[in-house]
RNA sequence: GGCGACGUGGCCGACUGGCUAGGCACGGGCCUGCAAAGCCCUUUAAUCGGGUUCGAUUCCCGACGUCGCCUCCA
């Protein structure tokens, strides 16, 4: 049984699904108006492994990620660079998949755009007026946010907390809101600004609608996840099921909120790897499983440092998995069920990757006694490191496919050193290791495997 | 000011009321012509002060410290 952390009811309880065998999920997107983020890459790298995990549980999944493609941000990014705001989106849309996909993230089955749903989102905002919940103001309509029984049920805050603190914030939006807490779900546009049209006056969408329509358009009512980053969940998780509840509809029944990235010692980090909170830096720079491999050291929830020691930490872990692939691939067999299950119960317990990395290296570790013994137990061990792996979707690479040429140099290698020849053995493996190739000095003879 | 999270060995980072997390680095060993790679080993750390308990890193209270949210944010 698959138990995960529930943001709402704060405990971590089983993921009931609505429809046997069937996972509903929700992933809010990027807004595109720039390059990805590290935040952005932890994010869909959890619930990339989420959902790779049920995956290989048998469980059908249907990810729904959106694309905000209209918003404030995009709008200023347009002017200030004096071109269309849908060459913008279009840019930096097809640079996010392109980094989700060297992250090795699947992409998701459904990739719903804001602007394809203003006209249902108008819809909704019309429904929430009749129903009273909502109001028009000089600048757009928003959300009664004290209408909604309930509000700030993520937030852990009741409205009146809320006004308690905040300090020396300023609210934004009109002096005419009702409470400093209601949102946008229209805002009028200004000339020359991208607008649709509406019964209160052309304009746009605020961020909070579209998921809510996306989502149970999609998905439909009471679908099973909603998840995204912990930053999420104040206030557009809350704007959200606000919304719906505003509506008289069943939303998400489960929450699932990762933690953030956090910066260690930024003056050291940017010295080598410059401003490594974009993730394109990091995949320049590293081997793109090197995140993945990390995070999965990490509990979802908790925070992650992410620097130039915790990745070369990570990349230096890889390597070894590779170095155990290219070893255990003779003897690779179908996997050890006891070892699987024991992944099964770790992972079902909250997506508990950090003790499911712990039982494949110690897998590993039986698995190369097993070898070294040449115990018939091996190729099972090899077989579950494997499948483990690809069900976090951590592809190890063996590289043990040697072209002729460096075939032939590892022969003559081999050849001078049984000739005792060490100065020409010393070239050979000098230049085979300038080609780019591990050269292993192993009781068979010199073996060979491409360093990453 | 309100709400919440967290303080673990050289670094990162888990679980857990008593029994070895794990990774990386360091060190030792095996192997090797020498190296490298690889393999094996490296068997007690928990901010401080109280409390509960037969027993606490783990639960409770307090102090100190770090961080997040309180309408930009994955």
């Amino acid at each position: 049984m698959f138990a995960l952390y529930d943001t709402l009811t704060r405990e971590v309880r089983p993921l009931a699904l609505r429809e046997p065998g069937k996972l509903g999920m929700y992933l809010c997107g990027p807004t595109v108006y720039g390059p990805p983020h590290l935040g952005h890459g932890r994010a869909t790298l959890v619930y990339d492994v989420l959902r790779r995990y049920l995956d290989w549980c048998g469980i059908e999944v249907r990810l729904v990620s959106n694309i905000t493609d209209i918003d404030d941000k995009i709008i200023d990014r347009a002017n200030r660079e004096q071109r269309p705001w849908q060459d913008i989106t279009d840019k930096c849309e097809s640079v996010w998949f392109d980094a989700m996909g060297r992250l090795g993230v699947k992409r998701p089955t459904d990739i719903p755009h804001a602007t394809d749903y203003v006209e249902q989102m108008v819809h909704m905002i019309g429904e929430l007026i009749g129903s009273g919940a909502a109001y028009a103001t000089s600048d757009g309509v928003y959300l009664e946010v004290q209408k909604v029984a309930g509000y700030g049920a993520l937030a852990y805050q009741s409205l009146d907390d809320m006004l308690a603190g905040g300090g020396d914030r300023e609210v934004l939006g009109a002096q005419e809101k009702r409470h400093s807490a209601d949102f946008a779900l229209w805002k009028f546009s200004k000339p020359d600004e991208p607008s649709w049209p509406s019964p209160w006056g052309a304009g746009r969408p605020g961020w909070h609608s579209e998921c809510v329509v996306m989502s149970l358009e999609l998905l439909g009512e009471g679908f099973d996840l909603h998840c995204g980053g912990a930053d999420l969940r104040f206030p557009h998780h809350e704007n959200e099921r606000a919304q719906a509840v505003a509506l008289g509809k069943q939303f998400a029944s489960h929450w699932m909120h990762n933690g953030f990235v956090v910066d260690p010692e930024g003056e050291k980090m940017s010295k080598s790897i410059g401003n490594v909170a974009n993730l394109l830096d990091l995949l320049d720079n590293y081997d793109p499983r090197a995140y993945r491999m990390l995070l999965l050291q990490t509990h979802y929830r908790s925070p992650v440092k992410v620097g130039q020691d915790n990745i070369d930490s990570s990349v230096n872990a890889l390597g070894g998995l590779d170095a155990f692939a290219a070893r255990g691939a003779v003897v690779r067999a179908a996997s050890d069920p006891t070892v699987l299950a024991q992944f099964r119960a770790l992972m079902d317990n909250d997506l508990d990757t950090p003790q499911a990395m712990g039982l494949i290296f110690d897998t590993v570790r039986q698995a190369n006694g097993a070898i070294d013994a040449s115990d018939a137990s091996a190729g099972a061990l090899v077989g579950a490191v494997h499948e483990m792996c690809a069900a976090l979707g951590l592809q190890l690479v063996a590289a043990t496919q040697v072209d002729a040429s460096a075939q032939a140099k590892a022969a003559a290698l081999d050849a001078a050193r049984a000739a005792k020849d060490f100065s020409k053995a010393d070239a050979l493996r000098a230049e085979l290791q300038a080609d780019g190739w591990l050269v292993e000095t192993t009781k068979q003879g010199t073996a060979l495997r491409r360093s990453t």
